[in-house]
DNA sequence: TCTTTAATTGACTAATCAGTCAACAAAAGT
DNA sequence: ACTTTTGTTGACTGATTAGTCAATTAAAGA
């Protein structure tokens, strides 16, 4: 297997369990099952490491966001549809979840956050945010706070199923969680 | 002035500058302008000293958002009071928002999250809120879930007036933003 | 005043870290 | 078959770290 694939996958475990600098590369490569050298000939440093690591997780998660939504024609039913592609991505990929949250939460993201591939995706759904203020079926106040908001809701809703995992096939939950989601955000 | 008080301050400052662990002591002692050792007898370890800092901001939080609650008379007066006092404190010190953000953030935090003092804090906001829930001026659900929706939109709006400090005095902004707040909760 | 206790210093240590490097192995090209 | 490139190893290094400690100063009691 991709070693290069198995440091990744070995930092993301470590940085989550431990912290981003309580996790030595040395730790990583032992964890991953390769020498400790050859860290650095995929990786140029430590942080490089975390960077790369750190786009590619917000990639695909921020492309989970968007699947299927082509099949769906009411434009509430995409909303939806983006409120539960979020949620389920993340439940499906704690690890990288946690991941992404602990990096958000710290000054070292400043580094990694002006990544020209995020900037465009942020950008990206920037723009659908302002197709539905447009549309008035959400409240018409600056997209990035509508944007930093819906993911706090998705967020706290993450962390909330994590404690209580059977509520994530529990219909009646999903409901009430999805009419505060919309009731935030609506006209 | 007080040498353990001037360690605590500096530790803030530095470990949202710089991340817990990227931060070595000998660098908190330098920036509170005292020797290297003196940390170590004010806290047994450096982990003693993140767990004593976490604990005394939480405290600091969680009591500023009760301020002046008695001197409102409506249920919803008073919710909307504990809204705006837990903007106004995450603005007014958001070097030590960001620190309590960070730790909540990190996997480390679960050794802190248990302590007595912020059970009991998060307990007693706990009944507050069964209270709103039984006189049904907020949704049905689970309060512990209220909470958390409640504590990330606040999250996310401190971040947002961080990046837009003018709008701290947009009453139009800041009606907004209430608006979504309580439409998020209201049954 | 004298004694005891507490606060404070900074040089020190043992451990740990990120990153290097010479050597070797495997693939790939010719 | 032979050469070049690429992948891989693990011992090594210089720098940095948390925490110690003997010595010094300040404060408090008697």
């Amino acid at each position: 297997m991709d070693k290069r694939e198995l440091l990744l996958e070995a930092a993301t475990k470590l940085f989550v369990e431990r912290g981003l600098h309580a996790t030595p590369t040395s730790a990583i490569s032992k964890q991953a099952g390769v020498s400790a050298g050859i860290l650095f000939h995929y990786f140029k440093t430590k942080d490089d490491l975390i960077d790369e690591l750190y786009v590619s997780i917000k990639k695909e998660y921020t492309s989970s966001i968007l699947i299927d939504i082509d099949r769906i024609k009411s434009d509430l039913g995409k909303l939806r549809l983006i409120w539960s592609n979020s949620w389920n991505w993340a439940i499906d990929n704690d690890l990288k979840f946690k991941f992404l949250l602990q990096v958000d939460n710290t000054n070292c993201s400043e580094r990694v956050k002006s990544h020209p591939e995020i900037i465009t995706k942020v950008e990206k759904f920037n723009n659908f945010i302002q197709e539905y203020v447009d549309k008035e079926l959400v409240k018409n106040i600056d997209t990035y706070f509508l944007m930093t908001s819906m993911f706090s809701l998705i967020t706290s809703m993450v962390n909330y199923l994590t404690l209580f995992p059977e509520l994530c096939h529990d219909q009646v939950f999903i409901e009430q969680a999805w009419e505060m989601f919309y009731n935030c955000l609506k006209p």
